[in-house]
DNA sequence: CTGTGTTCCGAACGAACGTTCGAATTAGCT
DNA sequence: AGCTAATTCGAACGTTCGTTCGGAACACAG
């Protein structure tokens, strides 16, 4: 709260006249962050049919706000699971909704193609990968996000097609 | 500390006989660690030469360590960069070891194939779907270390090796 | 037994933390 | 101008944290 009440040129006693505590200060930023992610995500998929471009929009969507506010997803990764109570249930919902949204596409997938995979693990796979890049991605080296949307969807998508029904890679 | 010493059963004082401080303490941690699945690693890789079954080791190996360690595994995780100079220093040139013995595995398969992506994101990729699971796993529903490893194998390998150099799926 | 070195701990220190309170300042209205 | 409500803050509160210190308790040599 010291540092936010620094970096804000507020007062430490100021910030709680606008946020009664610090917990309901992250629940604020969390229940934001994610609702912006799927507003932005549902208003991208809309109108969109091929399950493959959606899960291609889905990663890129996902990659593009991480990269944009990298500090943010730092700190959302990291107290990710410190909310109590009502908070935690709240942003648990959002994030389950997501999370379905996700299982939706995929699920898509393995129909239209008759695949044979764990779904949970798959998307558990690719949040993985889409959420890890917090702690590597320098700016300085790494491409923007729409290339690096692009490789992990290769890597992804491909990676899971080849998983047809009947005999396959192993 | 005082958690440690509650749960060690000695006193807090005591915890400071043997550790000189807190720091002093994580880096004990961390660096057992990093080596211990490096040392583990380098024996089950010993003597296989196929790139893609060293992968597919190298995927088992880091998730048997991860399940049979969760809640070790959460606190690296989330304390991966809070230590300073030299200790920060000695535990990053273990994992770079690390990646680099992954890096090398996933070059061979490049050149043995004539693979066409980039390392550099493909190996992040990986150990973020490997390290993600930290979050998610739940030993009551989800499967043991064998079978994850099994299905993020496939996923990943399928996805690296449908990168031929030349057209390839988008 | 005495002496010596190791192992352990109760009690405290200073710093950092989340939070509160009363008062000072400002804004808007009449 | 004067009054009210909204805004801001310095200073402190109680707690928790990492750490230290002096001395117990113990082990074992002579």
């Amino acid at each position: 709260m010291r540092d936010l009440s620094r970096a804000s040129g507020m007062s430490l006693a100021g910030l709680y006249y606008y946020f009664e505590s610090k917990e309901r200060l992250l629940f604020l930023i969390q229940k934001h962050t994610f609702t912006t992610i799927v507003q932005r995500l549902k208003r991208r998929l809309d109108g969109v049919i091929d399950p493959e471009r959606q899960i291609r929009i889905f990663i890129l969507n996902h990659l593009e706000y991480f990269l944009a506010n990298p500090q943010a997803m730092k700190v959302l990764s990291h107290e990710a699971n410190v909310l109590k109570n009502g908070f935690a249930a709240e942003v648990a919902a959002i994030k389950r909704q997501y999370y379905r949204i996700c299982v939706g596409l995929l699920d898509e997938l393995k129909n239209e193609r008759g695949l044979d995979f764990s779904t949970r693990i798959a998307v558990l796979s690719l949040f993985g990968m889409m959420n890890w890049i917090y702690t590597w991605h320098n700016p300085r080296v790494d491409a923007d996000a729409e290339a690096i949307a692009q490789e992990m969807g290769n890597i992804f998508l491909c990676g899971v097609m080849s998983r047809g029904r009947g005999r396959n890679g192993r």
